[in-house]
DNA sequence: TTTGATATACGAAAACTATCGTAGATATTT
DNA sequence: AAATATCTACGATAGTTTTCGTATATCAAA
């Protein structure tokens, strides 16, 4: 399996990871919340998606109805792999400090990672 | 300015933040050491990222000299933009949690984020 | 049962990216 | 100066991803 959705793909899991099990319309009716686009573009792009084993679906019914075979925290994994070894010079530490520095993590986030933290002293 | 560079662009991006000015024939032969690719195909790509404007070259000599025109930073900041939003629904915690979790960051890795979360302290 | 709305299937175009070959300019070596 | 090596420019091809139109099936309402 190829596990590396392209842009397009991950937009639609999104949507899927959401609300665990979707149709084809109610894929588009959210995407079409922040974008323009066709709805046969959509259905295409979940056609495919089934073709490559990114999602399963169940036609029983009129509207078939996917759901997403690869989790969202493989996807996560794959995306910070990625990035991680082209911009960050495989350094992880560069990565969290980058991210902790820009995106004004809330008093609640900085703390959840001091505890995740203290798993590492002995 | 578009400030996305696609894959291809990112590793020679690489390959001139390293080592700050390059010719063509510098980034080709970095590239070479991991990957298969003509020279050409350097060649055009490098032409086409000055055309987007993510480098600046002088060509006073016969062999032109690149410098990158995005930094490093910019570029990482676009890269966790993107995945923070398309896979880690907007949470910097989130991701600095799984990044931490599988990437088996070093207890000198460790240690530097805890230096940094230490500002966040009043 | 006819009409209209909504589905899927699917081919094909469009857009973007990567790869390469060839031509011609410029420098270097013999 | 001629031969050789190295460079840029650039068109063409191939590969991938995205978009869309059209045909056809299915269901519900008039």
């Amino acid at each position: 399996m190829d596990l590396k959705p392209t842009e397009s793909e991950l937009e639609i899991l999104q949507v899927i990871w959401k609300k665990g099990q979707c149709s084809v319309r109610d894929v588009h009716e959210e995407l079409a919340k922040n974008k323009e686009a066709g709805y046969t573009t959509t259905l295409k792009l979940m056609q495919i998606m089934h073709e490559k084993g990114l999602v399963e679906r169940n036609t029983d019914a009129k509207s078939h109805l996917y759901k997403a075979l690869i989790t969202r925290e493989q996807a996560q994994q794959g995306a910070l792999d990625k990035i991680i070894s082209t911009v960050f010079k495989g350094s992880t530490s560069d990565l969290v400090i980058q991210a902790l520095g820009q995106h004004r993590a809330s008093k609640d986030e900085i703390d959840a990672i001091k505890d995740y933290l203290k798993q590492f002293d002995k």
